[in-house]
DNA sequence: CTAATTATGTACCAATCAGTACATATTGTG
DNA sequence: CACAATATGTACTGATTGGTACATAATTAG
């Protein structure tokens, strides 16, 4: 292959510069001018490197789950009882949902209020189902496996477990994104695990 | 005052349809075309009834409100145990946010995280900031006075409180706005007004 | 060196945005 | 009836949208 002139910009700093304004601002909200400015390059640039705005998106999101959401899971696997390793996890996400230097909220809670107002291109909205799915799969393969380890009792259907969790989670993003700080989120977040995990035994 | 051409389209029944198209698409998303397709009139038929469209916006808010949003408060006040008012109200609430004939989730939740976009004109994000602090003061009056009448024990924090059952009806707004059933959430809902009463000794 | 290849910057495109001018239609008042 | 006042429909405005043509700059292969 022959050469050519080189990347003024590094391709990944450039697409955390652009999904902290599509967290921001949203899909439609994030224009083309606001992309540009904060990636710091201009429009040819970005169609070179990487298609167009869905496919930039669609880069944004898979980046930001990556580097934003997975981390917090390996909290879920470490070597402590069941009880602590969610709260961990729990409050690890709402650590990330009010961090002071990113936007508030959860960008993929965004995406899929977003999504649900169709404004979204086909690829964009297909994206934006799987990282939805994520965060429920993950929890109710665990809580499976938790219950097969005997760590979880088998009347606890572990979808509803998972989606109880998600419904904090959802609900502490919002919250953030309103304004909310960890302060005043974080005890109640040790209040619902600490509920819910008495609830179904769970130590 | 002399008479004049009558308006051939209901004003209310008109914004009905505007704050519908608003729910579903947000503020950005929802073209001056959308709006006025939804709305059967077209645009100086708009803008001579309602002002422009941030002001549209918020009359929009204003009535969803008061149409969509203030009625499940009266379950707060009947004469029933507290335990069973708060459940009765959160599940009125989600009932309006999984409704099959209308947009999904909440729509002062989804005005919220796109005012933190900063794509609102002033006056616009202004009403969005009073339409969030509804919930939160009403839910912190009804427990102040709870705790005055002995049926809240005066060690719970009245704020703590309101902002824990706004995180779950935020969690399920969400979960409902990405597509999950009432009869999902439901069950997840009274579990979760359970376990709180059953924490805090409400009865 | 030259040629091929890739990146950048300017300047543009058609489409859509929110908003409006103006002619026409309809009403109440005198 | 005539006149003032309000509503509607068409056709437009300037600004912004996502996206691109093209000339220039920089790099590697030969």
């Amino acid at each position: 292959m022959s050469g050519g002139r080189q990347r003024e910009f590094c391709k990944t700093q450039a697409l955390d510069a652009a999904m902290k304004v599509f967290w921001k601002k949203g899909y439609v909200g994030a224009s083309l001018s606001h992309l540009t400015e904060a990636m710091g390059i201009n429009k040819p640039s970005l169609y070179a490197a990487y298609g167009d705005k869905e496919q930039l998106f669609i880069e944004a999101i898979n980046y930001y789950l990556d580097i934003y959401a997975k981390p917090h899971t390996s909290h879920l696997l470490e070597d402590l009882p069941l009880k602590q390793r969610l709260l961990n996890y729990m409050l690890a996400v709402l650590d990330g949902q009010c961090h002071y230097d990113r936007p508030q909220g959860c960008f993929v809670s965004l995406c899929v209020s977003e999504a649900e107002s169709g404004v979204f291109p086909d690829a964009a909205a297909q994206s934006v189902g799987q990282a939805k799915d994520y965060a429920e799969k993950l929890l109710r393969k665990l809580f499976k496996q938790e219950t097969a380890k005997g760590n979880l009792d088998s009347s606890i259907d572990p979808k509803s477990l998972a989606q109880y969790l998600l419904i904090i989670l959802h609900g502490t993003a919002a919250m953030a994104r309103g304004g909310k700080s960890k302060r005043d989120l974080e005890p109640l977040v040790k209040m619902a695990v600490n509920t819910i995990c008495n609830e179904y035994g769970i130590e």
